[in-house]
DNA sequence: ATCATTCTTGAATACTGATTCAAAAACTCC
DNA sequence: GGAGTTTTTGAATCAGTATTCAAGAATGAT
C-alpha cells in the first residue's frame, strides 16, 4: 500500500561500484554518482544512507564477487597448479579488457582508506585471507600430487597474493599484454615444473 | 632588503610529504597541512601555490629520493644478485620499521591520481622505468656472471617491478617481518643458486 | 474514491575546506 | 630612521559538495 521503488537498488549498485572504482571515495561526488544512477539525492539517501554507508554497500558487493570468482577459478581445477595458472591468466585478461584496468577496488580501498576506516580494513583482511586460503589449498594439492618444486607448499600462498596486488597496481599503468604475460610466467616459474605437463598454453 | 622566510620551505616540504603520503591527497587538508608545517594558510599559499602544486612539488621531492635509494641498493653491489637481495631486505625493514608502513607514496599516488592526472601518472612512470632499469642492469650483471638460473635475464625486471608494488600495498595491512620474508624468500627462489653462496644471511 | 504509506523531485540548507586579501610586521638598503 | 619590499597573520570569501526537506506523485488496501 505504498508507491514502489522506480529503480532496481541492485543495478544502481552495481553502477555505482563502478564510479567508487573508477576514482575512489573522496574524488566521487555525490552529484556525480546521481547523474549516473539517473536518481535524485532524497531517492539515494532514502535507500542507501549517507555516502559512506553507500561505499560499504558497493564494496560488500564487489568483495562477495570478486572473492567467490578467486575462489572458484583457484580451486576449479584439479590440479592445484592449473588452477593457479588459470586464475592468472584469467587475471591477465581481466586487467587488459574490462574494467579491472582500474585495478581491484579492494586493493584501491585497501590503499586510500584502510588506514582511517577499521570497517574496511576488515572487509579488505577477510578477501585477502580467502585468497590465500585459496591458494594454499591448491598448493597443498599440487604438493600431495607430487607436481611442486620442493621447498614449495601451502606456505608459500602469500607470495601469490603479493604477485596478485602488484599485478593490480599496474593495472592502473595501462600495460601491454606482452608485459604482464612476462611478469606472470617468470612469477609462476615455481610451478612450471608440474605445469608444463598440464597447460602448454601458458607456459612459453 | 625584505623580510626573510620564517620558516625553511624545503623542511617543511618534509612534513607534508608525510602528510600527504599517509592520508593521500583528497584527505588531507589545507587547514591539517597548515597546523603541521605551522604555517598560515597566506604563507603556505605563497610559498608553494595551490593545493595541487604542493602535492606535485612533495611528490617530485619523493620521487628523487626514493629512486636514487632504490637504485644505490640495487647497484650497489658487486654481484647483481646481492643487489636485488639485499634491496628487498632493505624494503622489508623499511616496511616494518619507518613510514614506509603506509606503503609507498608512488603507488598510492599512482592509484589514486595517476588516472585524472597525467602528470603525475608521469612522474610514476618515471620512477617504475628507473626502477625496472636498475634490476634490468642488475640482472645483466648476475647473467654475466654466471650467477642466474637459465631462463632468468634482463627481461625479467618486470617481474620485480610487480613484486615491490605488491609488498607496498601488504604495507598498509600491518605484515609481520615473517611474513614479509615468506613472501620474499618465494619470490626471489629464481636467484637462490647464486645467492646462496654470496648471501647465507638472506637465504634461509 | 479515499486513505495511508512510501517514493520522487529538486530546491534549500549546512558544511567543509580551498583560496584570497588587507593590514601589520620584519628586514635591508640608502 | 625612513623607504621599499616581502612575509606573516588570521579573518573573510568563495566554491563545491554532502545532506535535508517540503511538496507532489504513485501505489495498494479499504
Amino acid at each position: 500500500m505504498a508507491r514502489p521503488k522506480q529503480f532496481d537498488p541492485e543495478i544502481a549498485l552495481d553502477l555505482a561500484v563502478d564510479i567508487f572504482w573508477e576514482s575512489g571515495f573522496e574524488a566521487t561526488s555525490i552529484e556525480r554518482l546521481c547523474r549516473r544512477l539517473k536518481l535524485n539525492p532524497g531517492s539515494l539517501y532514502g535507500a542507501y544512507g549517507d555516502k559512506r554507508a553507500l561505499f560499504i554497500a558497493i564494496l560488500d558487493r564487489y568483495v562477495d564477487k570478486v572473492s567467490l570468482e578467486a575462489i572458484q577459478r583457484i580451486s576449479g581445477s584439479p590440479s592445484g597448479i592449473l588452477g593457479i595458472v588459470n586464475y592468472f591468466d584469467f587475471l591477465i585478461e581481466a586487467i587488459l579488457g574490462g574494467k579491472r584496468r582500474w585495478g581491484c577496488l579492494i586493493t584501491n580501498s585497501l590503499i586510500e582508506l584502510a588506514a582511517r576506516e577499521p570497517e574496511i580494513a576488515a572487509k579488505v583482511e577477510l578477501h585477502f585471507t580467502r585468497l590465500e586460503t585459496a591458494f594454499a589449498s591448491a598448493l597443498a594439492r599440487a604438493q600431495a600430487a607430487g607436481e611442486l618444486r620442493p621447498g614449495f607448499g601451502p606456505e608459500s600462498a602469500p607470495y601469490f597474493v603479493c604477485l596478485v596486488q602488484g599485478l593490480n597496481v599496474l593495472a592502473r599503468t595501462k600495460p601491454t599484454r606482452a608485459r604482464l604475460r612476462a611478469i606472470v610466467d617468470v612469477a609462476l616459474d615455481p610451478l612450471r615444473d608440474g605445469a608444463a605437463l598440464l597447460s602448454p598454453k601458458s607456459v612459453a
